[in-house]
DNA sequence: CAAGTTACCTGACGGC
DNA sequence: TGCCGTCAGGTAACTT
């Protein structure tokens, strides 16, 4: 489900909810994530305190507390977060549930378990981006995503140019979906060794990740099977999808048809003469 | 040490 | 109808 887009659709859908509000119980099915839900730690670290701000870092989204503690979920394949009132029964795959002082939830819903619960604690959030993102690379909006930068970690690698910007190290955020379309509107093939591209092709690679994501967020994110956001509704950016899904279609710019190969073990989308 | 593979888990879909 | 294989938005721990 979600990438960077759908993550940060889903932050500015549960921000309005969840700031000023004090969480007053926590409730876990037992299920365990790819790590165990820390229950435990989530209680004595949220309950009877007050959101200030919920952020995303990379896929991760952060909810602060008036205690300096900071919650921090990551969605995998498969998650999701809603608001429900607290009397309502929980849907299927519904593992932990944060009740709220105006009697409504916070659920955290997934149902292939891919996601991940963390919290830090107040003395441990502020050094976050040398421990818990310490693998994590720049935002693709920052500054720091620049063609220089993606030139010169290219350097002495042999990998292909899809695989190498789905690396989080490399950069945050760019997952299967817009690692494809990205690669269409730069007109680089995914197949293409990294060693290979030049600076201006790495400054149209650049460019062409930060509209597409932007659009994507403009869009409500991207709904393949069952991506919600925080109010129940689609995102409609898969309208726009020019090459994901579309093997045997023709392109969109040169009616050539769409191909579909498998690099780093994930499907690619690419129009064989548009992309070189 | 870089690069490729596997594992985690449920559900949808196509072929038989 | 159901059984089987394959695939799906992600990430990290393995192996080669």
């Amino acid at each position: 489900m979600p990438e960077l887009p759908e993550v940060e659709v889903i932050c500015r859908g549960i921000q309005p909810h969840l700031v000023d509000r004090t969480v007053t119980a926590i409730f876990h099915n037992g299920k365990q994530l790819r790590l165990p839900v820390p229950v435990d730690l989530l209680r004595r670290e949220m309950i009877g305190c007050r959101i200030t701000a919920v952020t995303r870092r990379a896929k991760y989204l952060q909810i602060s507390l008036d205690s300096g503690a900071m919650l921090i979920i990551h969605l995998g394949m498969t998650g999701n977060l809603g608001f429900f009132s607290s009397e309502s029964e929980p849907a299927k795959h519904d593992h932990v549930r944060w009740t709220l002082d105006n009697d409504t939830e916070l659920r955290y819903n997934d149902s292939r378990r891919f996601g991940a619960i963390h919290i830090l604690k107040s003395q441990e959030t502020q050094d976050r981006e040398e421990t818990v993102f310490k693998t994590t690379g720049p935002e693709p909006f920052h500054a720091a995503f620049s063609p220089e930068y993606l030139h010169q970690l290219a350097k002495g690698k042999n990998l292909t140019v899809k695989v190498f910007i789905m690396t989080t190290q490399v950069v945050a955020g760019v997952g299967n979906i817009y690692a494809s379309e990205s690669l269409f509107r730069a007109g680089i093939l995914p197949a293409r060794k990294v060693q290979t591209i030049s600076k201006k092709g790495w400054g149209k690679l650049v460019a062409a990740i930060r509209e597409i994501l932007q659009q994507a967020i403009d869009c409500g994110g991207s709904t393949i099977s069952d991506f919600l956001n925080a109010r129940q509704e689609k995102g409609y950016f898969q309208a726009n999808f020019k090459v994901y899904g579309r093997q045997g279609e023709p392109c969109p710019t040169c009616q050539e048809k769409i191909e579909n190969s498998r690099l780093g073990g994930r499907s690619s989308y690419f129009c064989p003469r548009c992309q070189s």
